[in-house]
DNA sequence: CTGAAAGCGCTAACAT
DNA sequence: ATGTTAGCGCTTTCAG
């Protein structure tokens, strides 16, 4: 059978009340055989506090919840071992769905979130639950939104400068002698994100001189079907010499049509990936990648979030923006 | 303020009892227009229960509770793919945390998973915490151990034959004229997955008619000082013409330190990895690899889970094995 | 310095 | 067909 503080009371010679007390370290006033006395008992009953009954009373469970849109991209571990970390460091536990871009899922997620009182959430938004998102603020509920921007929305954010990514890459490229530079994105979704890596792309254009003549975009709309798309493009527009990928699994399917097309990279065509995922300098040639600090979102997501719920004022809403980094190695190589 | 059930009681204008039997489907003997009213006004209030009190009565909270060892390997991705995924269908959440192999910490989060009344748990042990793992069995814990084994537990297991993943891979080297075969593993720990690829190697080479004088093995302890140490080995043993990496991370490394040696793959040395993971195949040159059943792991680990979870009598004890596959690919290709 | 008692929100006998 | 009541295990006034 479960034991109970009642068991440690009855056992201690003292109330509940007392073992409580001394549980969670208001043991100001309480005699030192007391409190040897409670303790010990503790430690021979092996008795575990129940966090449900806990949580119930105070209506604080200790738990945040996370909700991320894939299982599947590197970065998103490195974003979950952040706010793994700091969630130990701080004494919460975490509790991760995944809405795999589905907003039905996202909604039902954060109402199981909310019903479990979870104290908080961390959430990478599929930006289709508009009402929803809304309805949290209004309810103070503690929030943080990260990797993406939610339009019109007052909330925490923890985000990397996207268009700076799409602009270190493309001027990049072009520093480099690259003349037609061919952006291609993942999935046709209504996402700040490659939005933004895009705007990038063509502040970089313009900041060289070149006009809207030189935008070359190409949307992926499924990572099977990619090789295929990129192998057509290129065919139909021979006098694209470089690429920026605005997503690392879409670059491994550009990178496997250029073999089948005889493409050399970089000397026939230039490659810029996002993000500096583990194989990135393993990839022949080695990828020069625009880098991501996934671990820092994640740590600073969760401290914004916990410092929001244990504040007793009003916090003030956070907007960190995070700069990504050029990492330069082959794939980008100067051409003449 | 938050709306509990004695609010939507009350509105409604009946007992907490009706609304919580008709919220919980039990309206077998419920007027038509009773539960029209009371869902009405659910609507209406936007009632949600909560689940903490809820659990508190009944015990039960519908969380399962994951303790991996690694945030970093794609493999434990596809593994929470899989659990996620059974978790949904079934109405389960998940708590997720990482034991980074330190087995204090295991320790620790799974205390943590008991006071919240976690209804099971899935873990990938650090196999570290005997006493530990006994007394979960001993109090009828719900554990599914994954991955691992836990030597003289008798508990529910989720595996992959790693013996004959070895045992695949060397014996395909072989078949393709190797003759030397290096053996590299990752962390030297008293690890069951490793030790059995180890054990496949030694088979293989037994199996081909070589003998002890052809065992080649080298423990690597830190990724970081990977290549060095690779590098080293195979200065000191020129005769190695292939190498079986049983960490898809260390393969990396081994490609790192071949390419610094200026030894060709395949040519000069032959490789066979383990995990096929998304960047295998346009590694240069694709590696030929073992494949595990990542997701499905995952997903048969839940299930086990959850059914011994639900079941009232005394569930037997199941022990899953996975068969892992050669996947080959340019990196092993047969020499004369 | 310590205890009694109320109550967090919900469910489930046990009435009616 | 519905309501009353007694807890689940814990914290927290309020009293002593």
């Amino acid at each position: 059978m479960k034991v109970t503080i009642a068991d440690v009371a009855e056992k201690a010679g003292v109330s509940k009340t007392t073992v409580s007390r001394i549980l969670n370290g208001n043991h100001d006033h309480n005699t030192p055989e007391t409190i040897q006395t409670v303790l010990r008992v503790v430690e021979e009953l092996e008795y575990r506090p129940n966090a449900l009954a806990k949580g119930l009373k105070s209506m604080k469970t200790n738990v945040i919840g996370i909700v991320l849109s894939n299982f599947r991209n590197e970065f998103w571990f490195n974003v979950l071992e952040g706010v793994e970390d700091t969630c130990k460091d701080q004494g919460y536990n975490l509790m991760i769905c995944n809405s795999d871009g589905d907003p039905k899922l996202e909604e039902q997620y954060i109402r199981e979130f909310q019903m479990r009182q979870v104290d908080g959430i961390v959430i990478n938004p599929t930006v289709r639950n508009q009402r929803l998102y809304e309805k949290l603020m209004e309810d103070k509920y503690p929030m943080v939104v990260i990797n993406r921007k939610i339009p019109g929305l007052h909330a925490n954010n923890v985000v990397v400068d996207n268009i700076k990514g799409g602009y270190l890459a493309v001027d990049h490229l072009l520093d480099n002698g690259r003349k037609h530079i061919l952006a291609i994105t993942y999935k046709n979704e209504n996402i700040s994100t490659w939005q933004e890596r895009i705007k990038g792309y063509q502040d970089a254009l313009i900041s060289h001189g070149l006009t809207e003549s030189s935008i070359y975009i190409l949307e992926i709309t499924s990572l099977k079907k990619a090789p295929k798309q990129i192998k057509k493009y290129l065919e139909e527009n021979p006098m694209i010499d470089a690429v920026f990928s605005t997503n690392n699994m879409l670059t491994l399917e550009l990178i496997e049509a250029l073999k089948k097309m005889n493409k050399n990279v970089p000397a026939d065509i230039g490659i810029v990936s996002y993000d500096d995922t583990i194989w990135a300098k393993h990839i022949n040639p080695p990828l020069t990648t625009i880098k991501q600090p996934s671990y820092d979102i994640g740590k600073e997501a969760a401290k914004l979030l916990i410092n929001e719920i244990r504040s007793k004022e009003v916090p003030t809403i956070k907007n960190i923006i995070f700069q990504p980094e050029l990492v330069v190695r082959e794939s980008s190589e100067e051409i003449e």
